[in-house]
DNA sequence: AATCACCTGTAACATAGGTTACGAAAATTT
DNA sequence: AAATTTTCGTAACCTATGTTACAGGTGATT
């Protein structure tokens, strides 16, 4: 498969016609780069001089925590853009490490080649922007979430009614081992307040994933 | 005071020169709208169209927490954009809602406008990216830092470990209040975990707002 | 200087949530 | 279908943190 193919499942070269995509990568300077699973990218604090694609592959990015232990912060799949926000930003410097889960090629493009693409196609312009965009909504909504809702009370039940269909029911898309980590508490606490809302009546136990709310309103009068 | 006076100091617009930014003034459709103190200037959930630059006073967003309370997500001074991640994220309406903390003055550019500027002028581009990233990587740090840290302990370590100069003192920028809220803790609890730390040694008081870590390490094997 | 408002430190008390552990159920692999 | 691994519910226990309250300090305002 060649570079072109790769490019066009780029997040950010979506709905670029073929035509404009070929120009844009004779005019385009760029490099390419092969690693092997379990290589790393890029060191915490390491400059970023370049957009990086995640052409082929898939990387993940892990930060250390005080106490030595790593935690993996996000998984980055074929066609995403590797730290977008940060060869704009103040800061130029990888907040995080780098490494790929997998063989793995990469693409870099210098960051005024990146200003020039933009000038070229104004597609691609708004899709960086909306990449980046989404990717503050999401983290905005996280804090948002975390902030306005301190009990695992709250957590649950601002998850219930963000999940809730028109029959009053939820379909558990995760497993609560995965929610309880979503919500970053320990998954037996998560069982438990679950376990009081059930005992009484509020949530209700339809199968294994279903969950009814019979009454919102009592739902709600649960809030702390 | 002209209009063109009050754009001069709108972030976006750092670093034009004075020619390229009248210029742009004249090929640009926008509004201005003229608000007093405490007016609402968008509820949660209205359609964002344009892009919303304080030029005169100041706004607040605030969100509905469950139990119905409300808090003060962000203050933008004079100068800055509003939403801005908003108009080309997947998610077009307001997530908070905005209010005027002063009379104020704000204008709108279409988002159609907003893009052909980009194009007109790369400095401003660069600007609009710069403050939308500088966005991203003060939400991905906050994120990181009550992810990474969990216990009361680990964030003001966390904290003293940032804050800290050449000389292992750190100057308190922030009042105990302030510093509280920051970590979403209570100010009591707070105030307990560091009369620990100075009861232990790990910490010293220099002065009202002056602290010094004698041993970073001996700091850093209180990590839990 | 006197008043007021606010920030701090401190303590006693209540409780939500973390930890650990274990067995049953479910899912996955053989 | 047997075996192995993973998830889940549940309970007992413990600790960190929130809550409330009060008094001394600091700074602003009059």
């Amino acid at each position: 498969m060649d570079i072109f193919e790769k490019l066009k499942n780029v997040e950010i070269f979506r709905n670029i016609e073929e035509e404009n995509l070929k120009t844009l990568l004779i005019e385009l300077k760029y490099k390419i780069r092969k690693l092997d699973r379990n290589e790393v990218v890029a060191f915490r604090g390491d400059e970023i001089e370049d957009l990086i694609i995640v052409a082929q592959g898939e990387v993940y990015t892990e930060m250390q925590k005080l106490n030595g232990d790593s935690i993996v912060v996000d998984r980055l799949p074929e066609g995403s853009v590797l730290a977008g926000a940060f060869i704009f930003g103040k800061d130029n410097r990888f907040p995080v490490d780098v490494v790929t889960s997998s063989d793995a090629e990469l693409i870099y493009i210098p960051k005024d080649e990146v200003i020039k693409m933009f000038q070229m196609n104004e597609r691609l312009l708004q899709n960086y922007l909306g990449v980046i965009s989404n990717k503050t909504q999401f983290l905005s909504k996280k804090i948002w979430f975390s902030f306005a809702n301190k009990s695992i009370n709250n957590k649950l039940i601002a998850y219930l009614l963000n999940n809730m269909n028109r029959n009053n029911c939820v379909l558990l898309q995760n497993s609560m081992k995965e929610i309880a980590q979503m919500f970053g508490v320990a998954r037996p606490s998560l069982s438990r307040v679950l376990k009081e809302f059930i005992d009484e009546g509020v949530v209700v136990r339809k199968g294994k994933n279903l969950l009814e709310i019979p009454s919102k309103d009592i739902l709600l009068q649960k809030v702390d």
